[in-house]
DNA sequence: CCTCCGTGCGACAACGTTGTCGTCGTGGGT
DNA sequence: ACCCACGACGACAACGTTGTCGCACGGAGG
């Protein structure tokens, strides 16, 4: 835990809330009256209220939600979010969608980025039930999820999206992504290409390993044997990225094509295409802004982030309503969008 | 408030959390000495904190605290973060920036998005008042902001970023808005244009209002007379966009170049421009991913959210810790980024 | 006149935690 | 043998709120 041990050197006394205490001495009625007042309950004269109501006015005092909390032990209306980043467009459309549907319930959305980081996940989760989040949506990292067993026993809602929660059974919203990859090295391959190069995220990332297996068997499926250069797995890393394209754009047997894993490698590869000569085709696994602007559209296989970031919000209230089925899985298709990088065909054949 | 009143047809009896009586209880031991274990003070044996803690991983047990925090009157190690809409980069890289300050103090971050409706952006303020954050961070619609005044002076830190918070007198974050328009403008007239269009958001936005000023000032200051059907300002609406486009391109005098007022509204642009034939310069306010990467890569004159959001939760933190000067104004400059949509001269030079 | 009831309101406990203070037992010093 | 200090622990109040209950008052009905 990163030191919340501000050394204070001198802080300026605290400016205090008025409290219903206040509000009820300063309007000259019992405490239960203000609370009645401020609830809208029965039982107090239109005169007493109306009072009270200005007091309030006053001395700007707000209900401590707080303590009505702790006293009533109801749900607090609230819901944690836990995902990589949330400035990575999937993410953050993602994000958008489970903050609308949060909304829609009358909840107020904690957000927290891992980074990847199993540690500071964990840290941010057990800091969200701390604060008794009534659910959580999480994007989990690939450790073990099993710490948060209490929590799920103890009524905490929990879904996981975009990948499944390692050692804890709870709703999950995935996309198709092994389809989807055979899908995109299907289309590639059906435009004449046989050395197909694949670039995804690090391995051990859920949808990096499906990708790759779905490209693996799309390639097998049309008897392309795959090569250890054309496969380049790991964290977007400028560098590393220069190195394995060259790798596969050069020598004796360069790939014709390209499938790349996510959004930011997609983009990282273009990048460096830019500096280059090669033309390869160009398959990106989820969509993203201007692809159909760019001098060559890119074809993608789109995700759908809002969907799966709303069915996955909406499995989280429905099992607050009280909803005990067991734990489901919602597979999001993803879809085709051929925009030109993806229907080049091989140099031999243009 | 939209109805948290969840008709519960039928709650299944919500599985209760342990609680520090619980665990004294099960361990044989005094609730204080409980505490005392999970907050690391002394005063226990290694012995009994040994047990206690076993109790305390067999039942699952975590502190509440909105309990503790209720006891303590402490701060609830809670930040709140308003903006516009998580899914637009800019705000989502300022968010992402917020959020890493906010977790370096150790805290915890709440997000809202206003989708630009004061309403509801006082409904979400409130609501995370109400659970007692300890500042808030906001990207403020153009309504009187007053009512917060109380939370200002109970001791919630507040910072403005993006716009002034009408109202409010708040540490605040802004771009050079208008100096940056005028330089994006002042660039296109140096490439010769002398019929500019401008295209921007709403003008009840601060930073639609102030871009426009850059703008005409800019135009002013070069002596090129503006001409209204050349501005356009509104929401961005692809067919209002259309019209608006047409209007400035086509008849005797069209505009040879175009500045955007935001992000959305150049992406929006340049979409639209993809499907005619004129080509005229663009310079866009706020860069974006791919710029670069485009058929003509586009001028743009960049913003930093990164810096204004880091900076704004400085600010905010600042304040928390006891800081008291008078609310100030930082501005974050905007830098001009060539890229070539913006150096073509105008027809009659070309 | 008294009774009965409804209305308006306040005293009090409780939610889960922590700060304060008191108690108990043990061990060392005289 | 006695005292005191000290370590280990628990009882209790309090944080701000709400649910329960009871009380006082006034008017209607006998």
């Amino acid at each position: 835990m990163p030191a919340s041990t501000d050394r204070p050197g001198f802080r300026p006394a605290p400016p205090v809330r008025p409290t219903m205490k206040d509000v009820a001495a300063a309007a000259g009625v019992g405490l239960k009256t203000v609370s009645r007042v401020v609830n809208g309950e029965p039982g107090v004269s239109e005169d007493t209220a109306r009072r009270v109501r200005s007091v309030i006015d006053a001395l700007g005092f707000r209900r401590n939600d707080g303590a009505r909390l702790l006293r009533q032990g109801a749900r607090t209306g609230s819901v944690g979010l836990l995902l990589e980043d949330v400035a990575d467009p999937f993410y953050s459309q993602l994000s958008r969608a489970v903050e609308e549907v949060v909304r829609a319930h009358g909840s107020l959305l904690l957000t927290g980025s891992s980074a990847e980081d199993s540690a500071r996940e964990r840290e941010l989760a057990l800091g969200f039930c701390a604060r008794r989040v009534d659910g959580l949506v999480v994007v989990p990292t690939s450790a073990d999820h099993a710490y948060l067993a209490p929590e799920l026993t103890a009524g905490t809602a929990m879904v996981s999206v975009d990948r499944p929660m390692p050692g804890l059974d709870v709703d999950t919203v995935l996309a198709d992504n092994r389809t989807g990859a055979a899908t995109g090295a299907s289309h590639l391959l059906r435009q004449g290409h046989r050395r197909i190069g694949y670039l995804g995220d690090a391995p051990d990332i859920y949808t990096a390993a499906e990708r790759l297996a779905g490209y693996r068997e799309a390639m097998a499926a049309a008897g392309c044997p795959v090569e250890e250069p054309w496969v380049a797995m790991g964290r977007p890393d400028p560098l590393e990225l220069r190195f394995a394209l060259a790798r596969m754009l050069t020598g004796p047997e360069p790939v014709t094509a390209l499938l790349c894993g996510n959004n930011r490698t997609t983009v990282a590869v273009l990048r460096e295409l830019a500096g280059r000569v090669e033309r390869p085709a160009l398959v990106g696994f989820d969509d993203f802004e201007l692809a159909d602007l760019l001098a060559v559209p890119v074809t993608v296989v789109a995700q759908d982030p809002a969907l799966m970031g709303r069915t996955a919000a909406e499995l989280l209230f429905r099992r607050l309503r009280g909803e005990t089925a067991a734990a489901q899985q919602v597979v999001v298709r993803t879809r085709l969008v051929p925009r030109g990088s993806g229907e080049l065909t091989p140099p031999a054949t243009r």
